[in-house]
Order: structure tokens, then C-alpha cells, then sequence
DNA sequence: CTAACTCCCTGATAGC
DNA sequence: TGCTATCAGGGAGTTA
């Protein structure tokens, strides 16, 4: 389930393929993602066009079209993949979009459970308006701060856990993450947000940036992965020191840890070292 | 305005 | 062994 450092190194590993190749053809599956595939702006705007760069923002990549200011955005769902294949290579079963560059090569997007979404911004949309204007800012950008999110949480009651799941608070934090953060914080997952501190929001902060820094430098060594990928390997995984491991003993004071179903997701959180 | 729901989908796994 | 039930989750949309 890729969150926001899975999808930047994908973004590494697709860009020294994909930069500066023109798109020959373009072929969808015809069934539905979480949103129907814009095959008509598919193959108005992106066909014969060159892709110029591959940017991220949270778990969205925008690929950018180097004639006609046009743009693609794909976020991969729960279960999408993209890899860069030869044109012989067996199509995948679940491969719903794939373009096929004018060298030959294919980028294809596969994506069984169909979570995912694609989207297609015709010339002029991305300098008119910023498509993920509504998202929370960046982990990595220079005016994410704990004073930043002690604002956007002010006077909230929500579950803590909770706001670091919503994009509009913090773009490309997923469940696994929010699990980790909360942990290195110490924080207990069901604080309400608007009740931390100033110095729990500077933790929180600093923890988001170091936990996914880390995650992301886990997955340098997978980038080669994304080329000739008939066999590409499941996501990586920053080692986890909670989520996923119900009733095994923290790796700071041993006690089990526990799990817990908050807002829909389950949360997993050591009772000992996080009563904050 | 916030917060808590619903829906989309299939593969992996658990239980019988 | 083969079936069925459960769970995994992000974001857009809806409701209270």
C-alpha cells in the first residue's frame, strides 16, 4: 500500500525512463478505477505527446506533458503499480493503462483492486489552478512545522491519529505511517489533535520527516525494481515497530502492543510508551 | 464549520 | 480439499 515514500521512489525509479519519451500509442482496459479512466483525454492529450518531468504531491504523481501544457495525475490506490516494461513482456492481468513509447518501451499501470485513479488535466488547467490546492502541505516542504500544525488543529477533537490521516491536513500520510509517527512521538493515537502542545506538535512534526525520510532511503536500494519489471517485487517496508504487530512486545519497554479500531482503520500503539 | 459515516474493489488469509 | 467470511485501505462524497 504505497503512502507517500513508496510513491516518491517510484517517481525516482520511473523518471530516467520515461523523461523526454513521446508517447506512441495509448491503450486502456476499459474497466473502471475508483474513477472511470479518461480514455478520451488520454488519447487526445497524452498520446503523441513527450513526457518532460514526474512530480509528486503527497501520494499523487503528476506526469507533465512537454508540448501542449497538458497533464496526467495517477495515484495508485491501494494496490496500483507502475513499471516500466518492453513491449514483448506478457500483459499483466490487471493492467489498466499503458502507454507505449515511440522507442518502444511501455509504462504500464497495474492495479488489481482498482482503487486507484487516474485523471487527465487538458492545456492550460495546471497554470490555471493548482489541482491539489485542497491538500495539507508537504512533509518535506520548508513551511511544514510543528507551529503549522498546531494551527490546522486548533480547537479540534478528532483523534490525532485521525488528522494525520487526512490529506487535507498533511498530504501522504497513510495508515502505517500515522501508526509509526504517533509511536516515535509517544503520543497515544486517540488524543484529541487540538489537545497537544506546541512541544508535542514539534515532535510530531519532526517525527513525520525523520520516519518518512527513512522509509524512502529503505526503498532507494528497489528503484532499479521499476525497470523490466515483469516480476516486480511488492512494496518496500521501513522495518515497523508497531503497525501490524499486535500483542508483540514493544521494542522499547516490552510491553504488547496493542490494537485498537480508530476512525475505520486499525491502529496499533504501545499502552505503555504512549499515554500522551 | 467538524466529524463520522458510505462506497469503490480483489487478493490474501483464517476458519470450518 | 474447497468453500465462505473477513479484512486491508485513500479519497471523494454525503449526512448529522
Amino acid at each position: 500500500m504505497p503512502e507517500l515514500p513508496e510513491v516518491e521512489v517510484i517517481r525516482r525509479g520511473l523518471l530516467p525512463h520515461v523523461i523526454g519519451r513521446q508517447v506512441h500509442t495509448v491503450a486502456c482496459s476499459g474497466k473502471n478505477l475508483r474513477l472511470p479512466l479518461p480514455e478520451a483525454a488520454l488519447q487526445q492529450w497524452v498520446k503523441g505527446s513527450a513526457i518532460s518531468d514526474i512530480r509528486r504531491r503527497g501520494k499523487f504523481l503528476l506526469f507533465l506533458l512537454a508540448n501542449q501544457e497538458a497533464a496526467m495525475i495517477i495515484h495508485l490506490g491501494m494496490s496500483g503499480k507502475l513499471g516500466i516494461f518492453p513491449a514483448a513482456a506478457p500483459p499483466g492481468l490487471h493492467d489498466h493503462l499503458v502507454l507505449t513509447f515511440t522507442d518502444g518501451s511501455q509504462l504500464r499501470y497495474n492495479d488489481p483492486r482498482r482503487f486507484g485513479c487516474i485523471r487527465v488535466l487538458p492545456p492550460g488547467h495546471l497554470a490555471a489552478a493548482d489541482p491539489f490546492a485542497k491538500l495539507g502541505r508537504e512533509p518535506f516542504a520548508d513551511d511544514f512545522s510543528g507551529p503549522y500544525l498546531q494551527e490546522k488543529a486548533r480547537g479540534r477533537l478528532q483523534p490525532v491519529k485521525n488528522f494525520l490521516l487526512d490529506g487535507q491536513m498533511v498530504a501522504g500520510i497513510g495508515n502505517i505511517y500515522a501508526n509509526e509517527i504517533l509511536f516515535v512521538c509517544g503520543i497515544h493515537p486517540t488524543t484529541p489533535a487540538g489537545s497537544l502542545s506546541g512541544r508535542q506538535w514539534e515532535r510530531v512534526a519532526a517525527a513525520t520527516q525523520s520516519v518518512l525520510s527513512r522509509a524512502i532511503a529503505a526503498g532507494g536500494s528497489s528503484i532499479s525494481d521499476f525497470v523490466n519489471s515483469s516480476g516486480q517485487k511488492g512494496y518496500f517496508q521501513l522495518e515497523l515497530a508497531v503497525y501490524g504487530r499486535a500483542g508483540e512486545p514493544c521494542p522499547c519497554c516490552h510491553t504488547a502492543i496493542a490494537k485498537q479500531v480508530i476512525g475505520g482503520r486499525s491502529t496499533f500503539f504501545c499502552p505503555c510508551c504512549q499515554k500522551g
